[in-house]
DNA sequence: GTTAGCACTCATACACATCGAGTGCTAACG
DNA sequence: CGTTAGCACTCGATGTGTATGAGTGCTAAC
């Protein structure tokens, strides 16, 4: 049996009407609708064949039809009309993104709170990859006797630091020298590529060999963990409270437990392919805590490497239309706040 | 009437049976506790008196008792008999603590982690003012034309960025040299002294006065803002929806609710007196949202000048006991751990 | 002063009847 | 032949009545 026109409008205006009322949808409901010109009984022989065909579950026989995920796959593939949204809003998102301070680590937290109020749902933002950076600058701090602060600086202005020991008696001038010799050498390396020019540097520069061998394995290690658990923000967690799907505190429990993993999210949100906005429906991410949730993603680019992810989590039957445009709108936005870094 | 010994005997029976089970107690449970040689008959007579004096509560005339928030400030005032934690905890606590990466955010978080798990509750950690630390360094690096990033170390070794737009023309050398004498002058001031020093060096310095201008600007808006939103670090926020007080998701969706705005939190931690622990119990916090929350909270120092706040946030009929060891314990850890950078 | 006994209260659980939204099927209709 | 009206049927939701039992307050006896 194949889809015909008749079986795609009821489908649509079944994922349509379930969207906004989280109820199972009735044939009469359907048969009222402007643009549907069938009586109930009609409709009913469609949503029998729908449901054959695997695109409409019935919670119980009296009750009426829920769109499945197969429904939605095909939703959000063919069925959708994504919309503009209004100029108006446009400008609001952006005011709110460029309003706050110039910290990066700001302007990604104020993107979140904006995905989530524009939404209403749950949204994630990872920052961009360390790996895909490149070095600005290093500098050594002291902070004590034989102690002392290297602070990294990116291309993307984003600073990591880590507390190192140095050998005794450097003071703060070598310190100094030293750094500028590091960010001479390291300067618009990859992180990637830095330990290959710091062994090379490390046979050249002998008197201070125990201190550079110290200062590459902190590096090294900043490389390793990837990122820390601030570079997953959250925003709008409660969101999902709000919906009825969540009304059972144990759902609503096992979905915050998630979110409190930065690790779990921040493998969530890896995504391949480019730019475009990618969606993932209930069973489809492999996480059985977030099986009847959507999350849909975005990429946003800072400088020419190195890319974050920005996504949106939801209840399966998430208003898809908002949600992509939305999110498309702030990619871009994004990535043209960050920019400015450049 | 006064509170005789009897009377406070069935009162922490009382309190103690209803922190466990979280049910109204009944006289019949209390009489057949050891320690407590009476009959319900007597419980019932005392628990009438208690009701009477304001420490009792009666949900319906068919229920048991249920202890009154005068009586749990009763309580943690007279009745509690603290315990010390065992050594194998406190062991395992510590090695928590410092088994992290030693950015003294990490530590932090970490910190709130251990907390919450200690405890089965939420925990809530204030960064230490920033207003009480001093510079330690600063330093100014180029990230692109007419841009620079201006980090600020302090003697607790954090770091905080900005950036800055610098006059045309401006190599990486002249930053240097700039930064060089911000740090010289700058260096050991409490960032409340730091106007004076610089309208000072503003003065001598003619030839950058633009961009000494803009970059006191930036460290007097640090000031203001007293810290942003990573300054407060929330630990075990869905540890609260395992005690049926939250059962009700319009409850817990108020109670996280709070805990996503960082603003109210740090208020909500603000203390005053030393280093002991304080409690709040149901509405002596002004938050309705938590009237029916306790908040226990201890200080911490880092370094001489600066404290920073740690707290548990629970249900009124927490276990003040273990709460009160666990942060007596951590306040001293977190110091320990912490003033190792000083 | 303490306790046993007893009537009373009230939330909770359960059984049972009712209601109504919605379905599936069949037959009639254009 | 596709569409629709009619009707019996299903089943969750809602409401009502009753039994249960934990717990109280009061009184009288120990």
């Amino acid at each position: 049996m194949q889809l015909d026109e008749r079986k795609y409008l009821i489908l649509q205006a079944i994922i349509d009407d379930y969207i906004l009322t989280a109820m199972p949808v009735g044939s009469r409901t359907i048969s009222r609708k402007s643009g549907v010109g069938y009586s109930p009984a009609t409709i009913r022989n469609e949503m029998s064949d729908l449901e054959e065909l695997g695109y409409l579950d019935q919670p119980h026989t009296s009750a009426g039809r829920v769109p499945s995920n197969k429904a939605y796959r095909l939703y959000v593939d063919h069925l959708i009309k994504t919309s503009k949204l209004t100029s108006d809003e446009r400008e609001r998102m952006h005011d709110h993104l460029v309003s706050r301070s110039k910290q990066v680590e700001s302007v990604i937290r104020s993107a979140a709170g904006v995905l989530s109020d524009a939404t209403k749902y749950t949204s994630v933002i990872v920052a961009p990859k360390l790996g895909s950076l490149r070095i600005k600058h290093i500098q050594l701090v002291p902070v004590a006797e034989r102690t002392a602060l290297m602070i990294i600086v990116t291309n993307a202005g984003i600073v990591k630091d880590a507390v190192i020991r140095v050998p005794e008696g450097m003071d703060a001038d070598d310190l100094y020298s030293i750094s500028r010799v590091l960010t001479q050498k390291l300067a618009d390396k990859p992180l990637e590529a830095v330990r290959q020019a710091f062994s090379e540097l490390l046979r050249t520069a002998e008197q201070n060999r125990k201190l550079l061998g110290e200062t590459l394995q902190v590096i090294e290690k900043r490389l390793e963990e990837g990122g820390d658990a601030s570079d997953v923000i959250v925003g709008g967690s409660t969101n999902l409270l709000e919906y009825p799907e969540y009304s059972d505190v144990n759902k609503a429990r096992s979905f915050l437990s998630v979110l409190e993993s930065k690790d779990t999210l921040r493998k969530l949100l890896s995504r391949d392919g480019g730019m475009e906005v990618s969606i993932r429906i209930g069973p489809e991410n492999q996480l059985p805590a977030l099986s009847d949730c959507s999350i849909v993603t975005a990429s946003y680019r800072l400088g020419d490497q190195s890319t974050g992810t920005l996504g949106i989590i939801g209840p399966t039957r998430m208003n898809y239309n908002r949600v992509i445009s939305v999110l498309d709108f702030m990619s871009r936005a994004l990535s043209d706040v960050l920019s400015e870094y450049q």
